[in-house]
DNA sequence: CAGTGGTCTAGACCACGGA
DNA sequence: CCGTGGTCTAGACCACTGG
């Protein structure tokens, strides 16, 4: 069988091309097994190696999955907004919903949420006490969550706080706090009156592929929080979101 | 040379890792040559394949760019946040501002802008239909834009509209209109009374990366905007940003 | 057990681009 | 020119997993 693209392109990119052709009309469902590595090099005429190729470009743009012995490759299913973060601002309530209420969204979503929370006294990382706007080194309060959803992986999450103000409140407590984060705040006299969310886009390093679970060709979002109370920023509050189980959302009035 | 890492891990981990290191201790500075696949497997005893598998993992990961013949692989420079979309919402202005304006930040910023669009009548894509709540495969009118900074390519933004309210106005017409979409769909009758963004993250389909000159290894964030008049939505744009470019910011009142 | 993908070797030819 | 990465071949051994 010969590769529909004719041209010039590389045998495997011919290959890829007529894979992701496959996938996009349904003739490979998702979920569904893609063509092995020997059937894909039979069927074209090349070394296993280059139908290799054309699989591991498929996987890393995140339409198959890597193979696990027998079962092979599948098909990725696309399950698109699985999770939706949504800042929504209502011109009577003027409430603000961010990337804390994770068990609420969860819950509200039908699925079971759970989360580690680990607290400890971190070093200020540059990215931090920049927007934090403290010296760089400085001593902050840092809890890292671990979101899981149905008991997979779903999310990391990192706040930080000057320690000044931390001493002595459930800032301190490894363990969930049920209000929110922003009334927490409030109570502590840090009454947010605004917030800046910067957003970008990478792939994980090893660390986060491993603890988040996710495979070869899943870029992550990077949600990165400031909240600023009257004197100042109060919170930076990081979250890696794997992009094939996320969505952010925002609704704003116009 | 023997890899740092002497644990069961694949060599070629090992040696991405530790190039991983170097790049992170500033070893191999940003901008500077990496080892070339020859170097590599010379001095840690493996295959040039092998060698090729840890550099090629480090491109994936954005952490290199690809080679180019006798000017080698180099260490990718983080020109981070070259470009920042950001949606204020004072209290005073109710100013939204979108990813429309980009001639306008960009130029604020010093930078050239630059953009090419086409327009089409165009069946609706599925994802189009349902936010804009017409039946699939309905004709819409579509305005195509490729955004260059400085003369490169620097995003890909797709916007929708009904036929019906399109005709015989600006939208039909393939140059920019200055005063911004909002302002013109309230001129038409449609006053903008609230937005839904929806922000994903994916890998770049080919068609992308080669429209955008991106590399390997660079995700995109996909931005939907989808703009509501009192009757109903009107508008749906979508935005393709490169990773390594690209900064959505959201700035909102707590 | 049998077949899968993961890893690895040792070669080869080519287009490209810096010196 | 000549070394670079890009592509490709033809093998090999292994761990894992489904039937």
């Amino acid at each position: 069988m010969a590769a529909v693209d004719g041209g010039d392109n590389p045998l495997y990119q011919q290959i890829a091309g007529d894979l992701r052709a496959a996938i996009r009309e349904g003739v490979l469902p998702p979920g569904g097994k893609v063509p092995t590595e020997m059937d894909l090099s039979q069927r074209y005429s090349v070394s296993r190696n280059t139908a290799r190729m054309a699989l591991t470009a498929l996987a890393h743009e995140g339409l198959i999955t890597a193979g696990r012995a027998r079962a092979g490759r599948l098909v990725r299913r696309r399950e698109q907004l699985v999770w939706t973060h949504r800042v929504s601002l209502s011109a009577v309530g003027r409430r603000l919903a961010g990337t804390d209420d994770f068990a609420e969204q969860t819950a509200a979503q039908g699925r079971v949420p759970d989360q580690t929370i680990e607290v400890g006294i971190v070093a200020a990382p540059g990215f931090v006490a920049e927007r934090l706007e403290v010296p760089a080194g400085e001593s902050l309060v840092a809890r890292r969550r671990l979101y899981l959803v149905d008991g997979a992986p779903s999310a990391l999450a990192e706040s930080y706080y000057a320690l000044s103000f931390a001493q002595g409140t459930p800032l301190l407590d490894p363990r969930p706090y049920h209000r929110g984060t922003a009334a927490l705040l409030a109570e502590l006299g840090h009454k947010t009156v605004r917030t800046a969310d910067e957003i970008t886009t990478r792939m994980p390093d090893p660390a986060e592929a491993l603890r988040l679970e996710i495979g070869h060709g899943v870029p992550v979002l990077a949600h990165v929080r400031i909240s600023y109370a009257e004197r100042g920023p109060v919170r930076v509050a990081t979250t890696i979101l794997p992009g094939d189980r996320h969505q952010l959302r925002y609704d704003l009035p116009g």
